[in-house]
DNA sequence: ATTGTGGCCTGCCCGC
DNA sequence: TGCGGGCAGGCCACAA
């Protein structure tokens, strides 16, 4: 699914569209315009501008333009396309196929050419000048000492402090068991439990599980991810893979050495 | 205030 | 062979 390191990937993709004038605006599902806006306002509020520069905190993709700033979400199943090439051929847990049908958004350049997100299952959404300020800092920029202000006073579970985007925008599920995996970090400790050695640990995995991901592919290139199953066993040592929810969502990880 | 839960969306896979 | 139930999780509304 898109997590961060995707829609980073879908941010050099949009570069792509970085000077280009919109001629036009397609917005036939309104179910996908967040905010309170119809396709009329989306459509007011871009055409003819211009695209001016492209950004990202953790999860949301924003379009500068000469007008106001268009915000991109892909939930789990969205894809960006830009002049008819996708970023991403394949999508974990989003289908194969490529149907036009699935287009909820699409801008047309003038000269040709044009940017299209592409969502199955409708989980993403637009909207115009979105609130990027009420996400937490960016998981990838991130300082060892603003993780642990992040984790700091939490009897949350540690993953869900971790996925909380208010907190720290960026991780999703996949992402953070592979992180606390590697971290040997149980997911349901008390995010205030962990010590100031096990943040300095988390926050230096994290580094590297994200730029080493982002060189390999994805979020789903993960060492754990072959044995993300219900039958999965520990990579590190060979013991059988705890399944749990944490935060509402599906947990794997090790009970011999995530302590 | 913080933390937890349920529902939304839809394609796909499994078992009957 | 077709059908139905369960599953996936990012995000949000709402409850405690």
């Amino acid at each position: 699914m898109p997590e961060i390191l995707e829609i980073e990937t879908y941010r050099r993709l949009a570069e792509l569209a970085v000077g280009r004038t919109i001629a036009g605006v397609s917005a036939p599902d309104a179910w996908f315009l967040k905010g309170g806006i119809d396709a009329g306002a989306v459509i007011d509020a871009f055409t003819g501008t211009t695209i001016e520069t492209t950004r990202r905190r953790g999860k949301l993709l924003m379009l500068d333009t000469s007008g106001p700033v268009l915000g991109l979400r892909f939930g789990m199943t969205g894809r960006l396309l830009v002049d008819g090439e996708a970023a991403i051929d394949s999508l974990e847990y989003s289908s194969d196929r490529n149907d036009p049908a699935w287009d909820r958004f699409g801008l047309d350049f003038v000269g040709g050419g044009g940017l299209v997100l592409r969502d199955p299952r409708r989980l993403g959404g637009v909207e115009i000048n979105p609130d990027d300020e009420a996400l937490g800092p960016d998981a990838w920029s991130i300082g060892a000492a603003g993780l642990r202000d992040v984790l700091a006073g939490s009897k949350a579970p540690l993953k869900a402090r971790l996925m909380d985007q208010k907190r720290l925008a960026g991780l999703g599920n996949l992402l953070t068991d592979e992180i606390l995996w590697r971290s040997a970090l149980d997911p349901v400790r008390p995010a205030n439990e962990v010590d100031a050695t096990e943040v300095k640990r988390l926050h230096r995995t994290m580094r590297r599980v994200l730029d080493q991901l982002d060189e390999r592919g994805g979020s789903h290139q993960g060492d754990l991810q072959d044995q993300r199953s219900r039958d999965g066993v520990c990579p590190r040592d060979g013991a059988p893979l705890e399944r749990r929810k944490v935060g509402g969502r599906t947990t794997y990880s090790c009970p011999q050495h995530q302590l």
